[in-house]
DNA sequence: ACAAGTGCCAAACGCCCGTTAGGCTGCGTG
DNA sequence: CACGCAGCCTAACGGGCGTTTGGCACTTGT
């Protein structure tokens, strides 16, 4: 009895996350989560105030880990290529350490009240600010070619690293980082052999 | 017969789709759609037999043009670079010409039925082996670095193509044209300047 | 031993869901 | 004119939804 099990309401938490994930916040019930659990759904309620605060949460605490993990980044001097790699593999991280929470944040936060939807669209504008920097100061360093835009740059990065969460299965071959790495190699270096790369 | 019911049919389709974009699937009632064209919700079954016949529809067709816009290209005699950036033209034409239906198509084909699920994840596989076939052709070819891994790369692809549907928007200063020729561009150039890429 | 508190259950609430049934209207055709 | 028949209506069906309530069993502190 000395190991502590998680509190009851991490793991209400943990279990909507799959099952937000896995179906839908929509179509998934209140008494499937309950069940899921192995209580009955009115039970709930001695945890929770409702259905969308579990939403709230989860992608509340999604959002903050791309935030923290980016946060740290902003204002460390490196090369822009360097830099841009680290963010990708901070990126890619979060992202397959919490694949549910990650999906329900991808998918459902058009669900969201107004003030929590407000919340979420702020985030995602102050991660494409952050690649759009990133990206301006590597041109103007050198390090970029000069003829990127950095808006369609910051698009065609933050495809490639939220669009794992579709794909990506943890526990497979591949580690986050070689994600990141793999994609930053082809990203920077260009998929043209040396030979094929005329003009 | 049933030519002469397909304009109020298509009506229904097209409010199907911008709905299920905006609100998801199971968030969308069948009273919403009905109300959106001006009718009472059971009318709606003069002319459709039901909600899943409204998302298989449109993930149907959705797929289906995913389908003819890769299918003619698997045979044209064409450098791998010059063939990716054309699939990139057509597979992005498709997103942007289709916003409504594609955005249902990536969010929503999980709620289909078995068989219905089936056939969505069959043309997954086929979009996604049509890629890395490409890719593997340039490979060899000498026209692609030969270090890449062609599962990665058609990954890589694929992410910026289909993440398109998430920030695009049709009417605005871009064309699909544009998106596609700025991808393939960074995709095959590279970000790095040609100062800055030592190795 | 007893009171307080916790965690859950069983049942019910009002509401909305997808879907069906039956009837009314207005048109095109014999 | 009579007919059939789309196309839509209103009303209702059974059922599932999120949520609330009251109470029962068990643990805990004193």
């Amino acid at each position: 009895m000395t190991e502590t099990t998680k509190p009851r309401r991490a793991q209400i938490l943990d279990s909507a996350s799959r099952l937000f994930s896995e179906r839908g916040y929509h179509a998934t019930s209140m008494r499937d989560l309950a069940g899921d659990l192995g209580m009955q759904g009115g039970s709930l309620y001695a945890h929770i105030s409702g259905k969308e605060e579990l939403l709230i949460e989860i992608v509340n605490v999604a959002s903050r880990q791309f935030d923290e993990a980016l946060f740290t980044l902003r204002d460390v001097q490196l090369p822009a290529d360097e830099k841009l790699r680290e963010a990708m593999h901070r990126h890619i991280r979060v992202v397959a350490d919490n694949m549910d929470s990650a999906t329900v944040f991808f998918h459902e936060w058009k669900h969201l009240s107004p003030e929590a939807y407000a919340r979420v669209t702020g985030w995602r504008d102050s991660i494409d600010a952050f690649y759009r920097e990133l990206i301006t100061r590597g041109i103007s360093e050198g390090t970029f070619r000069a003829d990127l835009d950095p808006r369609m740059t910051a698009y065609l990065v933050l495809s490639a690293v939220n669009w794992a969460y579709t794909w990506y299965r943890p526990g497979g071959p591949l580690t986050p980082g070689d994600v990141a790495d793999s994609f930053a190699d082809m990203l920077l270096g260009g998929l043209r052999s040396e030979i094929g790369s005329t003009a």
